[in-house]
DNA sequence: AACTATTTATAAGA
DNA sequence: TTCTTATAAATAGTT
C-alpha cells in the first residue's frame, strides 16, 4: 500500500514475502485488538505461516476458551470414540453449563424482583434497579466495616489483658 | 482514521459502536485474506460482537481444521504426571466448585437482601457480593446509556428530517 | 449507503 | 531487522 499498488497474488521473492509476513502480521494483530476495544468485541486470530509456524491473539482470555465458545456454536462431528476421560470432562463441561444457567436464573430472579421484568427493561426499570443496587453495596460495605471494626475491638480487648497480665 | 484520530477505548454511543463495528470488521476480514494470499498463511479469524454474534473466517479449509491444528500444536499445560485430559477434568471440577461457590454467594446475596441484616456473611463473602453488585451497576448503567443516546439518536434523525422537509 | 478529509498502514529503499 | 518516506488503503465524520 504504499510506493506502488500491490497484486493480490503470492509475493515469490521469499525475502520479500517473509519482510511482508512480519509487517502485515503485526498489522493485522493490531487491527484485531483495536476493533476489539472499540466495539468490545472478542476476537480471536490463528496464523499458520507458511512454514508453520503459529501466531496468535486472543483479546479476551484464551484462544481456548474462544474455541469452546466457538464449538458450542457450532457442535462439531466427533472424529473418534470417547474415551472415559472424554466422557468425564463432557460430563464436568455440562455441570459447569448447568450451574451457568442457574446463576443466570438467580440474576435473573434478582431482576425480576427489583426491576418487576425480566430481559429487556424501560429506562425506568433500570432506573429503579440501579438505585436498589446502590442501597445493597451500601449495606454490604456496612456489613464489612462492622466486621473489620468487630475485629478491632476484639485485638484491643486482647492488647489489653496483656497489658494488664504483665 | 479519518476526520479525526480516534481513542483507542469503547465507544460508547451504540450507533456509532454499530457502524465501525460493521466496517472494521470488513477491514480487518479483508486484510486477513490479503495476508494469506500474499504470504501463503493460513489465517482463522474468530470475531464475537458484543451481542454474541459470531462472525468468522477461514482461509484455508475450515475453521474446524484450524482449531485442530491449534490443539495438536498446544496441548501446552499438564506438567507431565496428568495427561491432558485428566488436567482438563480437574480444571473443569476446578470451575465447578469455584461456580458453586458463586451460587453460593449470590443465595446468602439474596437472603441477606429479604432479612435486610447481614448476620450470616463472612467477610470474603461480602467481599465477592459486593464485586457482583458493582459489576451489575456497572450493567445497569450502560444499558441505562444505550437507551438515552438511541434516543438521542432518534432525535437528531427527527430534526434532520424536519429540517430537510421545510 | 456514499462521500471525502484525514489518518493509518505499508512497499520500497536505505 | 529497523527506519524513513512516498503513496495506497482504511475509515471517522458527514451528507
Amino acid at each position: 500500500m504504499a510506493r506502488g499498488k500491490v497484486q493480490m497474488k503470492k509475493i515469490e521473492n521469499p525475502v520479500h514475502r517473509q519482510v511482508t509476513f512480519c509487517k502485515r502480521r503485526a498489522g493485522l494483530l493490531k487491527k484485531a485488538k483495536e476493533l476489539s476495544v472499540l466495539c468490545d468485541a472478542d476476537i480471536g486470530v490463528l496464523i499458520y505461516s507458511s512454514h508453520g509456524k503459529l501466531f496468535e491473539l486472543a483479546t479476551k482470555g484464551t484462544m481456548q476458551g474462544l474455541i469452546e465458545r466457538y464449538m458450542k456454536m457450532k457442535p462439531a462431528r466427533a472424529p473418534q470414540a470417547e474415551t472415559a476421560m472424554e466422557t468425564q470432562t463432557l460430563d464436568a463441561k455440562k455441570e459447569i453449563n448447568l450451574l451457568k444457567q442457574e446463576i443466570e436464573i438467580l440474576q435473573k430472579g434478582l431482576r425480576y424482583m427489583f426491576g418487576g421484568g425480566a430481559g429487556t427493561m424501560s429506562l425506568d426499570e433500570l432506573q429503579v434497579l440501579e438505585k436498589h443496587l446502590e442501597l445493597w453495596i451500601y449495606h454490604v460495605r456496612s456489613a464489612k466495616m462492622d466486621i473489620l471494626l468487630q475485629e478491632i475491638q476484639l485485638l484491643r480487648n486482647s492488647v489489653s489483658s496483656l497489658i494488664e497480665h504483665f
